[in-house]
RNA sequence: GGCGGUGUAGCUCAGAGGCAGAGCAGGGGACUCAUAAGCCCUUGGCCGCAGGUUCGAGUCCUGCCACCGCCA
């Protein structure tokens, strides 16, 4: 993919149950959503990121309950805690939408609701079911574990009563051919035959509202019908649209929707079906683009288990960051975790994998090479031919990076292979410095070796080019740690030609290097407690 | 219960008929530009279990076990 000027890129993560406030697991999609976002800002491509905050859940109401304070109260506060984990985290969210405090999704709800109902989708039913509050979903007898909801341990609720239901089923078909011809991507393909075969096997119509009375009153009305308010997943998923103004003034609606080549949901395993089957049915049925890709990443665990409140095993993203920075539990996140797959978190995984690929090989590239040219060179950085052998390995390398670069991050969606390539560079720098031993070349120059002097020219000049063109490459993943590690290389991050930047031999070139100072400190460990 | 995935070094994983690998962690060494980092060397294996095919099986086949996912 390479960056066609001003192509549209739209990207979301989904809105989160405000219940209770972010943890590590929630983390994780932001900071992938983002640098799948950071990363096509950079390639030139007119790009929005949404985020925001599922509040129109029973959830909100019992949980403003349980703290004794008004829903209204609840989710206010509890969406101010997703904002100050997104700014800590350094999130470059352009926009954030709360569904139940935001006029513009009222009115794209019920806009989308409208059509779905001048399309014959929606009818009348009467409906009797076991519902579990904590799920928003129905189960049938037969999934239940000793009548108990098996995700939480509770007995569902029996409820009967009169909604209104979506003809889901018309569009097994339609749906089909999105997936199989690839107009809709799921990632990874595990979760794209699950999704196939699931639309496969046949599609039941599916209640999209609930009384409101069992709603409390909270939620979305469903036009017309004061009795009854929108499934909260129905106008949930709504939001990735309403957001834009659909439905109002469509503006950016056309923009970044309807024309956007690239229309992205990051999303976790579990609300797959959601995004991958109704969302898009919905969509099919008002007439409107599907999205072009949904991405599905895995969930993480703690030392093993389950995150989980009760166990008091959950992990604070704001105490982390207070830890460690932001740019240490963003590289964990994206370098450890594989973008598609669970994995398990620990404060010693991520202080190891810290400290020995940014403190001990990043960071310690860069201050032992931005040292060595003030040592040597008073700071000033020689030009340099690339003669040597060894040179000319380092270089190739360089110069292969952005290659993969736009590879993985581009088409994969893979940010882990992106900085294992990154780290491969900056590993083969770190031999380049052993075999080219710049102290001893010093030596010789200092005794009259004027050979010594080109040698020594040449190997400060590729590393500092490496360096360069690594500062650039690590900018989506760590943007605060590129910015550091600029300033030490004395040249000013632009907004613009990043992919242009990120070739060998680039301007703006490193004239003059600052006086060295470790970006990424190490982490000293004394017994850390959370294994 | 059905379908699928996974099982390889202490940890995370690669290897898909031909001498069991990488990174991290552990141990040793030479070095000194550097954040005691980096570099070089190195310890460590019932390749889940049992059978089979083959000159030869992590690799292919059968059965079993464990864990995970989706569906019922």
């Amino acid at each position: 993919m390479s960056g066609e000027a001003r192509d549209r890129y739209y990207i979301t993560t989904s809105i989160s149950y405000v219940n209770a406030l972010p943890h590590i697991g929630h983390a994780l999609e932001m900071v992938q959503t983002d640098v799948f976002a950071r990363y096509h800002r950079l390639i030139d491509r007119d790009t929005r990121f949404l985020t925001g905050t599922d509040e129109n859940s029973l959830k909100s109401v019992q949980a403003a309950e349980r703290e004794g304070i008004t829903t209204r109260e609840l989710v206010d506060r509890n969406a101010q805690g997703f904002v100050d984990v997104l700014d800590l985290l350094h999130v470059s969210y352009d926009d954030f939408i709360r569904t139940a405090v935001d006029p513009r999704h009222f009115a794209g709800a019920t806009r989308l609701w409208k059509k779905l109902e001048a399309n014959g989708d929606l009818y009348r039913k009467a409906y009797q079911g076991l519902y579990c509050v904590g799920c928003e979903q129905f189960y049938n007898e037969d999934e239940l574990v000793d009548g108990l909801c098996p995700d939480h341990g509770v007995r569902p609720d029996l409820v009967e009563e009169e909604n209104y239901f979506f003809r889901l089923s018309r569009y097994q078909d339609q749906l089909l051919e999105f997936i199989d011809s690839g107009r809709m991507r799921i990632i990874p393909e595990s979760r794209r035959n699950e999704v196939r075969s699931f639309v496969a096997r046949g599609l039941e119509d599916l209640s999209v509202s609930r009384s409101r009375e069992r709603a409390r009153g909270w939620g979305v009305p469903v036009p017309n019908d004061p009795d009854q308010v929108m499934y909260v997943w129905v106008d949930a998923l709504a939001n990735y649209i309403t957001a834009l103004g659909y439905g109002q003034d469509s503006e950016l609606y056309d923009r970044y929707w309807v024309n956007s080549p690239d229309r992205v949901h990051c999303i976790g395993k579990g609300i797959l079906r959601f995004h991958a089957v109704y969302w898009p049915a919905m969509l099919l049925s008002a007439g409107e683009p599907l999205p072009t890709t949904v991405f599905v990443h895995g969930y993480l665990t703690i030392a093993g288990g389950k995150i989980s409140k009760s166990l008091g095993n959950t992990i604070d993203p704001v105490d982390l960051c207070a830890a460690y920075g932001a740019d240490a539990v963003r590289y964990w996140l994206l370098r450890e975790v594989p973008a598609t797959l669970d994995a398990d978190f620990t404060n010693d995984k991520l202080e190891r994998r810290y400290n020995a690929d940014l403190a001990n090989d990043l960071g310690n590239l860069l201050n032992r090479t931005v040292s060595m040219v003030g040592r040597y060179r008073k700071g000033l950085v020689p030009d340099g031919e690339t003669a040597l052998p060894e040179s000319r390995e380092l270089r190739s390398a360089a110069e292969g990076l952005p290659d993969r670069l736009h590879a993985t991050m581009g088409d994969d969606y893979d940010p882990q292979a992106a900085l294992a390539a990154i780290n491969d560079l900056v590993a083969r720098a770190n031999r380049y410095v052993e075999e080219m031993a710049p102290w001893a070349v010093s030596k010789e120059e200092r005794n009259g070796d004027e050979s010594a002097t080109l040698k020594l020219d040449e190997t400060l000049y590729h590393l500092v080019e490496t360096l360069r063109v690594t500062c650039h490459a690590i900018r989506p993943f760590l943007p605060a740690a590129s910015h550091r590690m600029a300033e030490q290389l004395g040249f000013e991050l632009i907004d613009h030609g990043w992919t242009d930047a990120l070739q060998w031999g680039a301007a703006p070139r490193v004239e003059r290097v600052e006086k060295a100072r470790p970006i990424f400190p190490r982490i000293e460990r004394e017994e850390s407690a959370a294994s």
